[in-house]
Parts: structure tokens; sequence; C-alpha cells
RNA sequence: GCUCGGGUGGUGGAAUUGGUAGACACGUUGGACUUAAAAUCCAAUGACUAUUGCAGUCGUGCGGGUUCAAGUCCCGCCCCGAGUACCA
């Protein structure tokens, strides 16, 4: 019944609308009103137009000194690689545009920066390759980035640009590196202190009492000892407690870049970059003290408000876990081995040891019949590349090292062996192989027929290894033996401490992050050695720049290319640079020749751009009390555990020197999702020049596939023959296998990039369809943080949308808005979708956001509206959106400010109340309904509907029903 | 192996967090207007069965369960994606 009367209105509406419609008379007028839309949608002279007024009229920079609240929205800065821009980069950026345009409509003071991540590993191979200069490249990439960026229309304030290569700015970044090696992280009050206070409390008491966060091989001392120390000696030691220091350590070593890594700079053992094969190797090295932050970076995630898969990983990677210390003695050697165990509890069932290859003490403890099998041992290991560790992971392997250890509560004798499935930086580096409860264990004492003692009772372990915590009490266990999990772990515990055999320790698997590079285009670190000591150059002679050099590959004496700088010495007395062919070593001091790793930049410039033009500190006091933290951050999840961790390490060394206001900079994180490109492939017959077209594949035949440029593609994956031959020599020859006249191409969906031949441009979306379509298309693809493939099929759509939103103030080719008090139904539209866009934005979920656009403009269309008021809220709404035509259509409404700052549209719940009681109702229970209606009864009423349903009776229960709300021959829900 | 996500039309994706599943858009089909194309507008479009009685049945990976009501909650499977891994 409903339903008929709704199809009777919209026919009526139709007929209407037809009636309207002029006939062939006077077509002349009509044709162009409705069917011939003259009316051009000009999008390229309207968004030159505009981008050149917010140029011109700085209408974006903003000031701390204002008196509106602030807003900070922040993307992760570009990288300015030489491809240019592709349709990817900007999803984040236009989420994060859309907010800072809502949030200054709404009366914010935004801060929306934009800068470049611009030292970087592409300028660099790139100047080997062609022998220009690093800057040259980045700076040409930055140009083109630029533009590519400013024609899509962000709101950004240039003038506080950042780039992370400028020495105006790297000299803050060396000035962050010498904090840090001037402070130590004192445990007593969880923070960094001075190394000054460090050295005054070793003059005064040792480093006894001392509970700060040190390498482990640091020796203790007194007072006295202390001073007669020489100053050589002193600097070794207080390089232990620095948090940038310089120590031997195992590293991620890559011959094909020359050049060592960060743990999360190597993924699934090949480098990141290139996926060229990764070794580990001991050198001496930078190393920032991250894990003297780890508990504090654990326990903040709980503050923030971050995906929750970063959070996740972030956790992962620091890797806290409680557990257990124990000592073996070594038989019949000083040495004793420290275990580290989750499960003490297991003691018993001890039946050898094992060490990681790499350990010193390996070499201590081999005996002499074992030293040849031992050293080959640990030889092929270091050879071994880290792939070949991870492939080879099931693969058992090991040597006894023909010594023993004693277990230290039953003095059972236990072979001691090394095997490299014992991680030497992990933990002790050394384990107590148990293998009734660890499967490793199990499997290693299996190998080598190594015994296993049962100490479970009531698991069978002799083919497998028990993990679980419950179901089994202990047995051959001594003092645990019929006690369960629970109590059999209080009791060892108990017992091994009160022996002082074992202590109870928090263990992190983060390690400390390697910070320095045998590279060129990267921070020079402000360090000179003085007898092999390194000493910071004083802050005020920074920046140290970064010397021109000819070779960017390394020297023949194997230093970093630095090495090669023909100045490159530090000379005390004048506090300056020096040639090198003046060095005398007596007055002048080598200079560090490692540079800073691609994170150092990243991991402060949210704060320098509170204040990014400030010479004399790296932002000052007022600027970062103003713009606090960043409100809302946006970039990619791939940086989870390399500079989202990084950074906040930073940041919580700045705040404990009072340097920031905030332990943490990013209160909320938006992880934007990858747009992958589509490839394109061609299938080569093998040893042929013979194409064949993709449906004519012949599951017999081998094919190489070969990846082709994704423009020589139509949209129905026909390949232009023609343009491929241009396009690469090698199919001049060919001869290709057609189907219907076609050329059919095979298509996957993987990573965009130049190598795949499947990236796609913004700027050939911004000339066929302009800015504000492709920034309206790419949120209408899908959910922000969402991976999706790119593709241009529904483009046509918003594009269609934009046209028709400009024709909604347009009448017979005219320019037609009326300023009269618009009708109910037009309101409503209008307040829909005030209240949907809101709540979209608000959430995020800026797709939704467009197809609320699209709803009110169809809308709108039908109704023919025209009204001013319905209009202008309407173009405030849709400008963070699309914000050239907005902004044109704005001037043509007669304002003379930009849109940029009007107001936003609140709206009002009165029109948004759905006039359910129109419709008909009735009781009898079978009648059907075509809403959900919310509906006031009177108490006849509701008998009458409970008689109608027995369902309804359990609710009754003598209380009085408020409401009751229906859905087609059901009863939803009872308000009592 | 472990830890997170996620499976909805031909496609991208909606669903106010338990209340008419498929919004919006693409695509497809038909129509209007055109010499024609483009552009624009209108209509149909989950599947099946009916159809000059206007309706019915089934449908959110599979199998169970809770509920008046399940895409949404619970239990058990299956698949896909991401991260991570001899972590003791």
């Amino acid at each position: 019944m409903i339903g008929s009367i709704l199809k009777s209105k919209a026919e009526a509406k139709l007929r209407d609308f037809k009636s309207s419609i002029p006939s062939s008379k006077d077509f002349n007028n009509f044709k162009f009103a409705l069917y011939f839309h003259p009316l051009k949608y000009d999008f390229q002279s309207i968004e030159t137009k505009w981008e050149r007024y917010w140029k011109e009229n700085k209408t974006f920079q903003v000031s701390h000194e204002s008196k509106k609240p602030k807003y900070y929205v922040l993307d992760m800065f570009p990288y300015p690689s030489g491809a240019g821009l592709h349709v990817g980069h900007p999803l984040g950026y236009i989420a994060s545009d859309i907010i800072a345009r809502y949030k200054r409509h709404l009366g914010f003071n935004v801060l929306h920066p934009q800068g470049f991540d611009s030292f970087g590993l592409p300028a660099e191979q790139y100047a080997i390759q062609t022998g220009q200069h690093p800057a040259k490249t980045t700076k040409e990439n930055i140009q083109r980035y630029k533009e590519q960026l400013n024609r899509l229309g962000f709101s950004f304030d240039w003038s506080r640009e950042v780039q992370t290569s400028s020495p105006n700015y790297y000299k803050w970044t060396q000035w962050i590196f010498l904090l840090l090696f001037d402070h130590y992280y004192d445990l007593s009050n969880d923070k960094a202190q001075s190394i000054e206070s460090l050295i005054q409390q070793f003059n005064t008491q040792g480093n006894e009492q001392i509970h700060a966060v040190c390498n482990e091989d640091t020796p203790r001392f007194t007072n006295q000892q202390w001073k007669s120390y020489t100053w050589k000696k002193q600097q070794e030691i207080l390089l232990k407690y620095r948090l940038t220091y310089l120590s031997e350590a195992d590293v991620n070593w890559c011959p094909d870049l020359g050049c060592v890594l960060a743990n999360d700079e190597v993924i699934d053992g090949v480098s990141e970059r290139g996926g060229y094969p990764v070794f580990r190797k001991k050198m001496k090295q930078w190393s920032m003290r991250i894990t003297a932050y780890a508990k504090r970076l654990l326990k903040d995630l709980d503050h923030i408000d971050w995906p929750g898969p970063v959070k996740e990983m972030q956790r992962n990677w620091i890797g806290q876990s409680q557990g257990f210390r124990i000592q073996f003695q070594v038989l019949h050697h000083q040495e004793n081995i420290n275990v580290y165990t989750t499960r003490p509890d297991t003691l018993f069932g001890v039946t050898f040891m094992t060490l990681a290859p790499e350990l010193d003490i390996v070499k201590q403890i081999t005996t002499s019949e074992n030293k040849l099998v031992v050293e080959n041992y640990i030889e092929k290991a270091s050879k071994k590349r880290m792939l070949d560790r991870l492939v080879h992971a099931k693969k058992i392997s090991g040597v006894f090292t023909g010594s023993f250890a004693l277990h230290p509560l039953n003095n059972q004798k236990l072979p001691i062996w090394i095997s490299d499935y014992v991680l030497a930086d992990y933990g002790t580096g050394a384990i107590m192989g148990v293998p009734a409860g660890d499967q490793r264990d199990h499997a290693f004492a299996t190998h080598f027929n190594l015994p296993i003692v049962h100490i479970f009772e009531g698991v069978d372990t002799s083919s497998e290894a028990f993990v679980d915590k419950e179901g089994f009490t202990y047995q051959n266990s001594d003092l645990l033996n019929g006690m369960a999990f629970k109590d059999g772990y209080a009791t060892i515990i108990d017992r091994l401490e009160s022996d002082g055999i074992g202590k109870q320790v928090t263990h992190f698997k983060i390690n400390d992050a390697v910070f320095a590079r045998q590279r060129y285009w990267g921070e020079p670190i402000p360090i000179y050695y003085n007898e092999g000591i390194p000493v910071p150059i004083d802050s005020q002679y920074l920046p140290l720049i970064l010397p021109d050099i000819e070779k960017y590959l390394p020297t023949p004496q194997g230093d970093p290319p630095l090495g090669n700088a023909k100045k490159w010495a530090w000379d005390t007395h004048h506090h300056r640079i020096v040639a090198n062919d003046l060095i005398d070593f007596k007055t002048v001091f080598p200079i560090e020749l490692n540079t800073m790793p691609g994170w150092a930049g990243s991991s402060w410039y949210f704060n320098r751009y509170t204040d990014a033009n400030n010479c004399q500190e790296f932002a000052s006091q007022k600027a970062l009390d103003y713009w606090k933290e960043v409100d809302l951050y946006i970039g990619g999840v791939e940086h989870a555990t390399g500079h989202l961790l990084y950074s906040r390490f930073w940041q919580k060394f700045l705040a404990d020197l009072g340097l920031v206001p905030f332990q943490e900079y990013a209160t909320k994180l938006i992880n934007q999702g990858m747009i992958l490109g589509t490839s394109a492939f061609v299938y080569r017959q093998k040893d042929t020049q013979v194409y064949v077209s993709k449906n004519l594949l012949d599951p017999k035949e081998t094919y190489h596939q070969i990846r082709i440029e994704v423009d020589l593609i139509s949209s129905s994956n026909e390949l232009n023959i023609e343009k491929l031959k241009e396009w690469q020599p090698q199919f001049q020859d060919g001869k290709f296998v057609l189907e219907n006249g076609k050329y059919i191409v095979g298509r996957e969906v993987e990573k965009m990039s130049k190598s795949k031949f499947n990236v796609v441009n913004p700027d050939q979306i911004c000339h066929e369809y302009g800015a504000d379509t492709l920034r309206m298309y790419e949120m209408f693809l899908g959910p922000i943080d969402q991976a999706k493939p790119w593709n241009t099929a529904g483009i046509s759509g918003v594009h269609n949308f934009l046209k028709k939103f400009l024709r909604l103030f347009y009448k017979n080719q005219e320019w037609f808005v009326i300023d009269h008090p618009p009708h109910q139904e037009e309101l409503k539209v209008l307040h829909q979708a005030i209240k949907n866009v809101t709540r979209d934005i608000e959430r995020y979920s800026f797709n939704t956001c467009v197809s609320s656009f699209m709803i009110a403009c169809n809308k709108l269309t039908e109704l023919r509206c025209h009204s001013l008021e319905i209009l202008k809220p309407l173009t405030v709404l849709l400008s963070p959106f699309a914000p050239h035509i907005a902004e044109e259509i704005w001037e043509k409404l007669g304002n003379q400010h930009s849109i940029a700052y009007e107001p936003y549209p609140i709206h009002s719940e009165e029109y948004l109340i759905e006039n359910t009681k129109e419709y008909p109702i009735s009781f009898n229970g079978k009648k059907r309904f075509t809403k959900t209606m919310e509906l006031n009864l009177s108490k006849d009423e509701i008998e009458h509907l409970i008689l109608s349903d027995a369902r309804l009776e359990k609710y009754l229960d003598g209380k009085p029903i408020k409401k009751i709300i229906i859905v087609p021959n059901k009863i939803v829900n009872i308000v009592l």
C-alpha cells in the first residue's frame, strides 16, 4: 500500500518534470538548457586562477600569535625521488588537506606544513652513476614535487618548508646529536641526565651505586680509581654511558651498498632498498641507545590514538618479556655462562647448553681437541647470509665445544654446544637446552642424540616438546615434584634467588639503533677524534657543513666517501674545517667520516615546523607552547618500526631536557593505504619473437612474461602495438598473434613503481579531469586506510558530480541563483548533507562523504533548487574536498574573501526529523510497512498491537510501554 | 608457527555498531535527443520463480548457536591479505 503510494508519488513527480519540458516548439531555447549543455566546467583556468590567488595572498600562512585555538595537521614529508609524484602519494595529503580546510572553517588556526626528507640513498646512487652532485638533483626533484603538489590545491604553509639536507635545518639535527652525546640515561629518575653530572658522581663515589643504562662490559670502579684514570680511559668509560656512543657492535653489513643497515632496513635478510644480501659483521659503529627508552616507548603507546597494527608492531619490535637470568659454572674454567629463560621452572629438564657462535666466551672454553671444528663452524656461521639463516632455519647444525657446565642445583655435567639457532643479540646469547619444554631444544637433542629428561608428569615428551603451562605436574624435578606450574614457578625462582644463582629480569628484544652510514649524502656527524677518542665539535660552530667531493664512492683505503674531501679535519684552535694538504695532526684532528642515517632528520622535523625559520633555536619555546603536539598525523604504515619509533624516542629525550612540552608528539595517527598499480604483461613464446595474446596462450607452451608500460594499453586491455614498437626497440621485430584482431595483455596488481612500468601520474589526470576531480576521486576510491589498486574506471562519476554541482547555479546557460526562502524539502536535503558530511569527516570516512555530496546534488537537481540559502552553505561544505571550484562559485556569489575561512555550516536537527506519521498504519499484524518508524502510541493502540503479535507478551511484564519501533511485520524495539 | 586485519552483486564499496542488506558510483541493457558521434537526461539492474493479478522464495565464505530480530554477537571450520619469526 505504502509502496504504491510512493510509486504513484514518484510517477507524479516524473509527470511533473516531463510536463515542464517544453515542447519542440520552443525547442531553440530549451535545447541548450537541457540536452546540449554548453556550460563548460573549465577546471583548467579555474584551478590555475585559484592556485595563483592562494599563493599571492598567502592565504594559508599562519602565525602562532593568534587568539584562535590551534590545530596541527601533519603529513609524513616525502623523499623527493627522481620519478616524481605518482597517484599514490597524494592520498594521505588529500585527506590531511580536507581536515585542515575543515578545521579552518570551524575557526581553528591550522598549522599545515610540508617539507622534504631530502637526504637519502637514491640521490647518492644517481650521483655515483652520473657524477651529478646530489644537491643538484635533489633541488630539481623538490622543484618538481612542489609544482605537482601545488597543482592539487593543497593548503600548505610553504613559508615553513623544511628540507633535511639544508644546512640551516641539519644544523639542529647535529645539535640534537650532540645533546644525545652529552647525556646518559639515569634509571633512578627514569630520564636523561647530563654527562657532566655523571662525571661528578664518578668523582665522589665511583660507579658502584650508579643506576644507569650502560654497555654490558662497563667495569666497576671507585672514585679513587676513576681519578687515577687517564683522560683517554675516562672517555672510553663515558662512551659506555652516552646516549649516542661508539662501540664494537654486530651490524647488518650490506656489501653491495657498501653500508651498514638498521634492523628495520633489513627485510627477510635482504636490504630494503635494492634487495641486496645482508651479512652479520662486527664493526666499530655509532649507535643510539634507544633501549634506554624501551620501557617508556612501550608504556606510552597506551596513551596515543594510533592505529592498532602500528602499536602492535611497535610492541612486538620492542619485545618485552619477563624472564630469568641463570648462572651456570663451566667445569675447569673461570668463566660462567649466563642464560636467559622465560621458563626457569624447567631447570631440571636441562641436558645441555647452547651458545651463539659469535660469543667471545666460546673461544675460551673450547678444548684443544675440539678447536678445529668449532673454529670451522664459527667461520661458516659468520659467512652465512642472514637470508640463509632464515631459510635453513629447519636445518639443524651445531658442534660440541668439549667443555661442560655444572647444573646449579644437582651438579650434573651439561655438555656445552654452539649452534646458530641461538642468536647472539637476543638475551645473553646462551640458552639452557630443555628438550622436554622447548621444541627447538627437542629437535637439537634428537638430532645429536642428547638425553631428554621427562619433567612433566602426565605428558609424553619423548617425541615432542610440551610448551603449555597447564595440564601437568612436575616430575624428576627435585623440589618441584608434584607441583603444578604456578607453584613450581614460584618455588624455583625463590630458590634460585636465595642461592644467588639467578635473578628475575625484564628483557627487551629491541636493540640499539646503528646510527652511522658509510655514505656521502647525509648529515655529517659533528665529532672529531683525539687519540682515537670521539670529541664533540662545540655546538656554537654548527652546522658542520657537508663538503663537496668529486667521487661518491668509498676511498681506495676503504674509508667512507667523505674521505675524498679535500677539506675535512677539525682545527681546535681556530674552530674550523681545514684542508687536507695542510693537515698537521698536532693542531688539527680527523673528523668522523660516517654520516647520519636517513631517519635522523625525520626524527624531529615536526617540532621544526612550529618555527621553521628560527636561526637562534631549533624552535622557540613560544611557538612550541602554542602549536604543541601534532593533532593529526597521516602517513604510511611502512614506517611503524622505523621513523615512527625513532621519532618517539627523540621526542622523549627532548622532553626529558625540557626542550619540548610533550612526551608524545602525535596524539592521533592515521595510516593511508597504498595505492597499487596494475602492471601489464605481454607473452613471448620461448626463444622466438612471437607474442601471443592473453586468451590464446597454450598451456603446453612456455612463455616469457614481459612487463610493459601501462600507457600503451587501452581501457579494454588492448595493446597498441605501434606504440609498443616505438617504446622499446626489442619489440620491433615481434610477430603478434591476435584474438579478434586485438592483442590482449595480462594484468596484475602490484606495488606502483617506475621499474614495473605501472606508474600512473597525477599530472595526466589533472590535465584530463582537473585537480578537484582527482582529489574527490581518490577519496571516493574506498576507506583511506585500505590498500587498493588504482583504477580510473569510476572517475567519470566524480567528474560528473562536479559538473552537476556547478550546474545547480545555472539555468539556461545563465548564472541563476535566487534569494528566496527555500522549501522544506530543499532544507531537508541540505541539512541531511551537513549532518552526514560532518559526521563522516570526523570519522575520517571520506569516501562516504563524497557519496553524501552526490546524493544531495542529485536531489537538488531533481528539485531544481536555485536557492542561495541552500547552495551557499553547500559550497562551503564542499570546499575542503574541491577547493578550486568552491572558491570560484564563492567569488561568483559576490564574496570578496577566500572561502577558506568561511564558517562551516552547522546543521540543525529540526529539518532532519522524519515525518513518519504521514504514513497510514494498520495493526492487524499482516500489514507491511515500508519504513522504520518510531511511534508514540496510546495504551489502546499498544494493546491492539500486542494482541496481534503473541511474541510481545513476554515484554509486557506489567510495565507501561512508551515507544515501539516497527519494521515490516515485525516489532523492532520497545522502550519501557 | 604466532599476532593482527578481512571475506557483502559483474566491479569499487555502503549499512547510523543488533533493526527493511546492497546507499553512492562504475559497468551493462533499454529509451529520449542527434544525420552521426560525443555530451546530457530518463528507466531497469543481487539470484531464482512468477508474471496484464502488482507477488513469492533464497541470499553478506562454510556449519552450528543466542535473539522477536544477526552482514553485525558467541562456538567450530575454510579461504585471502598484512606484519613478524630459531625471541629461549
